[in-house]
RNA sequence: GGCCCUAUAGUUGAAUGGAUACAACAGCCCCCUCCUAAGGGGCAGGUACAGGUUCGAUUCCUGUUGGGGCUACCA
């Protein structure tokens, strides 16, 4: 049975912990703050003596009398009030390193398998993605990822605003401009395109008409405006996916599941809850009292589930898709990754689907959500001209800059591969830029800080790559079987993050945060290059020679799978 | 008004209740006859305020102040 490194630890102390008179005591296992303290410190004796008032020094005794870290620690202390210091055995790490070295999942081992929904993008199609369409697209993305590569059945689901009144203008729109022999052009541009539609509704009342008699069109199924509808979302759904390819985000077309897919449950939703007396007229709206949320008196707040004028909301939506993933797609766990500006929307509509009995209680249901974007002025994000900036736009400046960078430095390199690593680097530091923030913060947006190249960003992470594949170009003949051993205290340090991945992967998980795992491959990377100063692997001979090069094996292994499952791409040199 | 999020070096960010708060950028100083200097080493600099709980608080609780969001028919 394989186990994480925390698992290993964290077994080993509770056991010593309940052979000392503590059987359900917490380890507390977390790695050692400072060098000093060794590894890892198992910090649950603390707790423990407190809870059953007993001395924790003397506990902290029993407890590492008791712990059998045979083969596994080589040094373990008692410090402070009771904290527990274990120094991990050279040999052991090596041992890890072995053993993912020889494994094609790199010694992961694979959680009970669960089938995880994550909607994730969303994008409203009426428009063109810009920056704020980011966070959620790379996010969930990355979420989706990492719990593949753990085993789970991952199913992605890219639930677009396809649906709702202004489909009905830019129909209609649609129609004008193909008249006049201009909609390639026009569609060129969704936002202006938008804007010019925008701009007929609101100046000639006779276009607005047609466009509300085109949405109880689209509605009523009536086939030529379907179809009109049909075309102007495929060349969205189209812009979108070319979004994609460039961010390597992996949705297809398969995985678009947008509001219009569950209209004709609606109806069904509406009446469901009237039946099982959850919904309820009241100003001539359909609503659910939710006595969890109160509002300003104090009363059950109103959940409105259908409007007065009869038509639905995202309300609606949501409640059919989460019925439909729950009874339809049999998940285990659903992810909804999507701005916390929806936060009690979906706390709402997470207590009127257990309610409605549409999520069972096996279902996990988690609102992923995250911060709003600011300007760097703190303020909600807009540019100069009070519009957004076009996701397009920002990827291609992301790797124009980089491109620059790229030539600067290789002026004697290929255009064609300069390209391909300017690629690589200007959308790897914009992708890093946003996955290494914690998700709950508000971001600012800043030209400067999302296409930086040096420091923590994806370009040192994917240097670090290069430099390995540099090293491997020039070192011929060597054995690929040898064993990892350590001496010098960097490679002992590198081998000890490299223990540590599937601990980070459990964790990004678990906590659904990505930026544990960017955080993680930073500290590798600044870890192997310590190594690489203080190391050299070429010049040495023999079997460190030998056991350098699979550490340096392991590392590139460990980086191009880390940097992968967050869609960033390596590189061989740059 | 109520509810949610948030406040960490000059700036942008990290820190499952653990020991002396961790980085990056910007600043200053070193290191390319040495496996790619997009790198490495060093100096300097910080938890909004006031209480509380705890052996121990950036973390939990209360209050104050500042920022953002949501709060019945947009999503």
């Amino acid at each position: 049975m394989k186990q994480t490194l925390n698992e290993l630890l964290d077994a080993r102390v509770r056991a010593a912990l309940s052979a000392a008179g503590c059987p359900d005591a917490p380890a507390v296992i977390q790695p050692a703050g400072r060098p000093e303290f060794g590894d890892y410190q198992a910090n649950g004796v603390m707790g423990a003596a407190k809870a059953r008032r007993m001395n924790p020094r003397a506990l902290a005794t029993e407890v590492v009398e008791k712990l059998d870290l045979a083969g596994i620690a080589s040094q373990v202390e008692i410090a402070g009030p009771g904290f527990i210091n274990i120094t991990l055995d050279a040999a052991f790490l090596a041992g890890r390193a072995n053993e993912a070295l020889a494994d094609a999942r790199l010694g992961v081992p694979r959680p009970a398998a669960q089938r995880v929904v994550v909607d994730f993008s969303s994008p409203n199609l009426a428009k063109e993605m810009h920056v704020g369409h980011l966070r959620s697209t790379i996010i969930g993305d990355a979420l989706a990822r990492v719990l593949r590569y753990l085993g789970h059945e991952v199913i992605a689901q890219n639930h677009v605003g396809d649906w709702g009144t202004q489909f009905g203008m830019l129909t209609a729109y649609l129609i004008e401009v193909e008249q006049g022999g201009e909609a390639a052009i026009a569609l060129n541009d969704l936002e202006d395109f938008y804007r010019r539609a925008k701009q007929r509704f609101d100046e000639d009342a006779e276009f607005a008409t047609r466009a509300r008699e085109y949405v109880v069109k689209l509605q009523g199924g009536d086939a030529q405006v379907g179809a009109l509808w049909q075309r102007f979302l495929d060349i969205s759904l189209h812009h979108c996916e070319e979004v994609y390819a460039r961010l390597g985000v992996g949705l297809t077309r398969a995985d678009v599941r947008g509001e219009s897919a569950y209209n004709d449950d609606l109806p069904a939703v509406v009446t469901d809850l009237q039946a099982k007396g959850l919904a309820v007229e009241s100003e001539g709206a359909q609503v659910v009292f939710l006595d969890e949320f109160r509002n300003k008196e104090g009363e059950a707040q109103a959940y409105i589930v259908q409007k007065q004028d009869g038509g639905y909301l995202y309300s609606t939506t949501d409640l059919a898709a989460v019925r439909y993933r729950a009874g339809t797609l049999h998940a285990d766990r659903a992810l909804y990754v999507v701005d916390a500006r929806q936060s009690l929307h979906f706390q709402q509509m997470f207590t009127l689907a257990r309610k409605a009995g549409y999520a069972p209680a096996t279902l996990q249901l988690e609102h992923v959500g995250f911060g709003v974007m600011l300007g760097e002025d703190g303020k909600p994000f807009k540019t100069r001209s009070g519009g957004t900036v076009k996701l397009a736009d920002l990827l291609e400046e992301a790797e124009s800059r980089a491109f620059a960078l790229v030539s600067a430095k290789n002026p004697d390199m290929a255009e064609a591969e300069r390209r391909e690593i300017a690629r690589a680097v200007g959308i790897g530091a914009v992708k890093y830029a946003d996955l290494s923030k914690n998700r709950n913060s508000d971001y600012v947006f800043s030209w400067d800080s999302m296409l930086a190249f040096e420091g923590n960003t994806a370009p040192y992470l994917q240097y670090a790559y290069t430099r390995i594949r540099s090293v491997f170009r020039r070192a011929e003949g060597w054995d690929e079987t040898a064993p990892v051993v350590l001496s010098d205290p960097a490679e002992r340090l590198l081998a000890l993050e490299l223990a540590r991945f599937a601990d980070t992967l459990d964790d990004v998980a678990r906590e659904t945060m990505p930026h544990f795992l960017c955080a993680y491959l930073y500290e590798l990377a600044g870890k192997f290059m310590r190594f690489y100063e203080a190391c050299p692997v070429l010049k040495s001979e023999g079997e460190v020679r030998a056991s350098r090069l699979r550490l340096c094996q392991l590392t590139a292994d460990t980086l191009r799978t880390g940097l992968g499952l967050l869609g960033i791409q390596v590189l061989e040199t740059m």
